[in-house]
DNA sequence: TTGTCGTTTGTCAGTAGCTGACATTAGCCT
DNA sequence: AGGCTAATGTCAGCTACTGACAAACGACAA
């Protein structure tokens, strides 16, 4: 149903498509490594835009704010793990199938952010959303939104209705909040890799069973 | 440490002070109503300050933005339980003190409110909350360190170290991510009494375990 | 009662994020 | 080459929010 014959599927963008990309991507960028050097609040759109040499409306119209772009890395890392969750196996327990596409998700982190941002660069934005009041707000209502996602899809998955059955959205809803405590964690602390972020990962969904067992009086962790 | 002798540890707060006050409830009351009545986006500060008959800079004087209105009464409602979770023997455990707590949160909701708004219009501006993009963030960032202040107060009772042992941090985490689907769901039902809320809670608190096992093919809840 | 003092309030001017409308530029295709 | 369409720039305007200064007003004492 396209040009018949090739089996290219992507022919080559035209000149107006790709300068629209690295126009995107340029601002993107820019806006980053402002944001991640003097702040977030510090840094206006104005700015971002005179750094790409775009006229403000223009910036505008390739993000839908300031928040846009601040969140936007984090956006496709999240795509990423939604993906790596749609290709586990169907006989996987749920659960299951979240904590090993999480994991995946980080040893692959790599791949799904190289081809816009330097990893380092997203790892930096991360840490600043964190500690940013109004990304972090921003940050946590999509990240509910998403939530809402996998909880549909493992319920299809499982055949049950999100609507009769709170089981998905609970399980879901807990295993987000684990990620949030781990990445709150990984963000204050030492080590700033994806290795030490991974292994948390790993250690904090070992650890909720222990600490809903409510007898916190036996071993420690960390 | 203060005037001596007497026990009334409230003499009369004096002309200026009820004048404060009396601005303050009304600019909340103006508010609110607006809110639930037109929606927040579409309500102006400046209506708002039009409705009190004060200048628009006043109203920043008593609160910090617009949302700081929106959401002033579910933070006094916050802090009620937080209240609530204190009051609790210091023999519970944790997660048995969160749920009694809460439950007991919702059975006092009337004396937490009532003073400044009837319980009613809180419960409009909950629904309203969690139907605004802006304001479900900014009530999720919140919600945030509430739970902070939560973990802490629960591993001092424990004699825990939050910053070496995840457990408490998790497990207010996981209580608040079933409180966070609790309040969702009551909000798009169709019973909007504090009794509903209540009933759902407890309901949720149950299926956090059955949820967790990750085997949903057994029975259903709700 | 009056006058001083400190707090609250209003006014004004300005910044930043964001949007609609319209003119201009610049790829694209024949 | 020239017309069509999509991207961009310009401009005007709205809303949330802030600093600065002056006017109004309650508190307190002479």
């Amino acid at each position: 149903m396209e040009t018949a014959g090739a089996a290219e599927a992507v022919p080559r963008p035209g000149l107006r498509e790709r300068k629209k990309r690295r126009t995107r991507d340029a601002l993107l960028r820019a806006a980053l490594e402002l944001f991640t050097t003097q702040g977030y609040e510090r840094t206006t759109v104005d700015e971002i835009a005179e750094a790409v040499d775009v006229s403000q409306r223009t910036f505008f119209r390739y993000f839908a704010g300031k928040e846009d772009v601040a969140l936007a890395v984090q956006e496709m890392v999240e795509e990423h793990f939604v993906r790596s969750l749609r290709g586990r196996p169907p006989g996987e327990a749920p659960l299951e199938a979240l904590r090993r596409a999480v994991l995946d998700g980080w040893d692959t982190i790599n791949e799904a952010v190289a081809s816009v941002v330097p990893v380092e660069l997203y790892l930096r934005m991360f840490r600043l959303i964190e500690s940013t009041p109004v990304l972090l707000a921003a940050h946590l209502r999509r990240s509910a939104e998403t939530e809402e996602e996998i909880a549909r899809l493992l319920a299809a998955r499982e055949g049950l209705d999100v609507d009769t059955d709170p089981r998905p959205r609970l399980a879901v809803a807990v295993f987000g909040a684990v990620m949030r405590v781990t990445g709150r964690q990984w963000s204050t602390g030492e080590d700033f890799s994806p290795e030490a972020i991974r292994a948390l990962t790993a250690a904090h969904l070992d650890q909720v069973g222990p600490a809903l067992t409510g007898n916190w009086r036996t071993s420690a962790g960390s």
